[in-house]
DNA sequence: CGCCGAGTTGAACTGAATCAAGAAACGTGG
DNA sequence: CCACGTTTCTTGATTCAGTTCAACTCGGCG
């Protein structure tokens, strides 16, 4: 994996939401990091406080809450070129009730909140990735509490295989499971309904 | 209801995100228009696109989707001095799926989209506040989605009114449980039973 | 080869939905 | 200010989607 690559893939993401100058480009540059992640390692372990907002470069990642009994709730999957990060803790600087684990091997460019922040009271460019990432990830969520309060279990199945087909192949039914708020045991059923028609 | 009081509560709601100079005040509050709805009006139709962020200076109001087989679901309730907006739609300039309605008779302080994409290209300031309150309201979601995953109606009953016991008072119970993701018969059932305990 | 976690299947159970009917609260006009 | 109709809330009986628990199968890996 070449620096170049791993530059280009950052270049590309940050230009989706504004034009950067040359400055604002090595400033931000300059404070990117690379880290890397075995199989089953967390990037985010519950009640860690989240330093990184990253992107991944490649591999896949869940987010996971604990429940009080202590079951896992999978709440998100992130792939190649998605952003990752603990982002209520990243925001709050509280401890993460989140946990974020990578599902295969991982590589991704993190930048440090406390970089990210001064990039933030110098470069109006910064402020403004920012705000649009927020309102990015703010949508994501309302889709998904409109789609958790309106759908039935097969029915947010049915959608989840719409919009995004690869998670299907690639994630544990179990998360998925968790994901759609039921019990691995009912989207088995599910699946296996949705066959026989 | 004197102006000057009106721009007491722009001025302590923006203070709480970012200082403003006075030159940024004076620009952002030359774009502010206020706004009367009657109990029962929309500050934003299904299929509207939304215009304005505003504040409520004095009001109530619900936001609430329709579901495909025409259902109300409430999710969201706005008192004196929240933000309001079809946010979604605001931030997307898409028709909204999302309708809000006046429970009361509401007057609120608006910023026009245009006006403040304006001022984000303007003054950085700005630009926080928009990064801010995108941030803030994204943490709300992600708590809601914690409690749509992990507890039970009555759990989630409970947390609503340890909250936010004022919402019970003044909120119609139907509105109530459609927040909640469940029927006002379960509600009434719940409600019930905890009376009995 | 044998083990272990992931997925499937079955049967009993449960929380919440649905349908239906009645009681209480609310607002509007006379 | 009361009477009426409408909406909101409650209660009961039934149904249903999804859970729980337990047993079994399958595929991968040491």
């Amino acid at each position: 994996m070449s620096p170049t690559s791993k530059s280009n893939l950052l270049k590309t993401t940050f230009n989706k939401l504004v034009q950067l100058s040359e400055e604002e480009w090595a400033a931000m540059n300059s404070h990117i990091k690379e880290r890397t992640f075995k199989k089953g390692e967390y990037l985010c372990k519950h009640g860690q406080v989240e330093q990184y907002l990253s992107i991944i470069f490649k591999g896949t990642c869940r987010g996971f809450y604990s429940s009080k009994d202590g079951e896992e709730i999978s709440v998100a999957f992130m792939f190649d070129h998605d952003y990752v990060s603990a982002y209520y803790s990243f925001l709050t600087q509280r401890p993460s009730l989140m946990a974020i684990q990578a599902l295969t091997p991982v590589t991704v460019l993190s930048i440090h909140k406390t970089d990210l922040e001064e990039l933030c009271y110098q470069y109006k460019s910064a402020e403004r990735i920012g705000r649009l990432n927020a309102e990015r990830i703010y949508r994501r969520k309302e889709e998904r509490e409109i789609s958790l309060l309106t759908l039935s279990a097969k029915e947010r199945y049915l959608q989840l295989l719409n919009q995004n087909p690869k998670l299907l192949r690639q994630i544990p039914l179990k998360y998925i499971a968790s994901y759609l708020g039921i019990q691995p045991e009912s989207l088995s059923r599910i699946r296996k309904q949705l066959a026989e028609e």
